[in-house]
DNA sequence: CCAACAGGCCGTAAATTGTT
DNA sequence: AACAATTTACGGCCTGTTGG
């Protein structure tokens, strides 16, 4: 078990050394109710990647979602908007989010999983085909995303909602920052913690003019307000799986500086929030750190780089 | 009474890890 | 190498509780 536990403890939701993860993908289970055990179906080649059996595209007209939307209770459409943003979720973090207050993690995981499966049952999630292997052993998560239906109840009749099929990197990158979300809301349970507010995308953007005139996007990764006893603490945060070239990274920071000198938060906020890089690679955060201190544009004091185990405890000393 | 859980107990799958 | 134990994730089944 890793050092990095929020919550029940969370495991990192894929491992991010294995780099064949979509040659292990399973697909997905058939319906285990009429055979009696979970024995992987030897039917499997029927079912099409990337559906379950649940909601086979199952379509779900205008009479059905509204009657399905007055009688759904709170911590369902509570599942959903945490779903909505951040696109893929691992029915460990969904737990970790909406259910907290069960008597063991084992009632809440089964609470959770029960949800989940009514949930896709009603079409409104589905899952992504199963991964078998974890990130140790046994069976990898499930990974859970809206489905049409879903898309639709929380933004009442908006534009329409496509699924398409995400990159590995992709999801890897939402799970992650997820587990960083959920980090952050561990932070309540310190004693000066009163409130944590946490941003995702794209309310997490910043809008600002660079310095031809032209309109420019932050687009932060989340966007943290953190209140305690005596300060406001906000931070900006970014995950960084190692995907991202050198040159990238150190780009992005000038970003943020040239925002910083637009004053636009300052004005707002009185201070500029700490810039937190999230690393799952410790060497590379070292890379950056020293990259940084080089950099004769950038102020390393605006920036803090961490490692995704260390993110929880250095939060907690930074709050001191 | 019923629906919707809550939670305990047991069973299964699969990869890792330790032991022979 | 072969085997067993362990770990993690999941499902089924059962009994109990609570509000309508």
């Amino acid at each position: 078990m890793t050092s990095y536990t929020p919550g029940q403890g969370i495991p990192p939701a894929i491992p991010s050394g294995s780099s064949d993860i979509a040659s292990s993908m399973q697909v997905g289970r058939e319906s285990a109710r009429d055979r009696g055990t979970n024995t992987p179906s030897t039917r499997s080649t029927e079912s099409t990647r990337g559906l379950q059996p649940g909601n086979q595209r199952r379509r779900v007209d205008r009479d059905e979602l509204s009657r399905i939307n007055e009688a759904m209770p709170e911590r369902d459409r509570e599942v959903l908007r945490h779903i909505d943003e951040h696109r893929y979720l691992t029915t460990h973090q969904i737990q970790s989010f909406a259910f907290t207050a069960h008597g063991s993690a084992e009632s809440a995981a089964r609470t959770a999983r029960y949800v989940l499966a009514r949930l896709d049952r009603l079409a409104l999630i589905r899952s992504l085909p199963r991964r078998v292997g974890g990130v140790r052993a046994g069976s990898a998560a499930r990974i859970w995303q809206l489905a049409p239906a879903g898309a639709r109840l929380l933004r009442d009749e908006g534009q329409t909602y496509r699924t398409h099929e995400p990159s590995l990197r992709f999801l890897q990158h939402c799970l992650a920052v997820a587990d960083v979300h959920l980090g952050l809301r561990q932070l309540t349970s310190l004693e000066s913690v009163e409130a944590i507010d946490v941003a995702t995308e794209p309310h997490s953007w910043r809008r600002y003019t660079g310095p031809g005139g032209e309109r420019r996007l932050l687009q932060p990764d989340l966007a943290s307000i953190i209140r305690t006893r005596d300060f406001v603490d906000r931070w900006f945060l970014e995950v960084d799986l190692g995907t991202e070239s050198l040159p990238t990274v150190l780009k992005k920071c000038g970003q943020y500086e040239t925002y910083r000198s637009s004053g636009i938060e300052q004005d707002t906020h009185h201070a500029f929030p700490l810039v937190v890089w999230i690393f799952t690679n410790p060497t590379r955060a070292e890379k950056v750190k020293s990259s940084i201190l080089r950099s004769p544009r950038l102020t390393p004091e605006l920036y803090r780089l961490e490692t995704m185990d260390g993110f929880a405890t250095r939060a907690q000393e930074w709050l001191q």
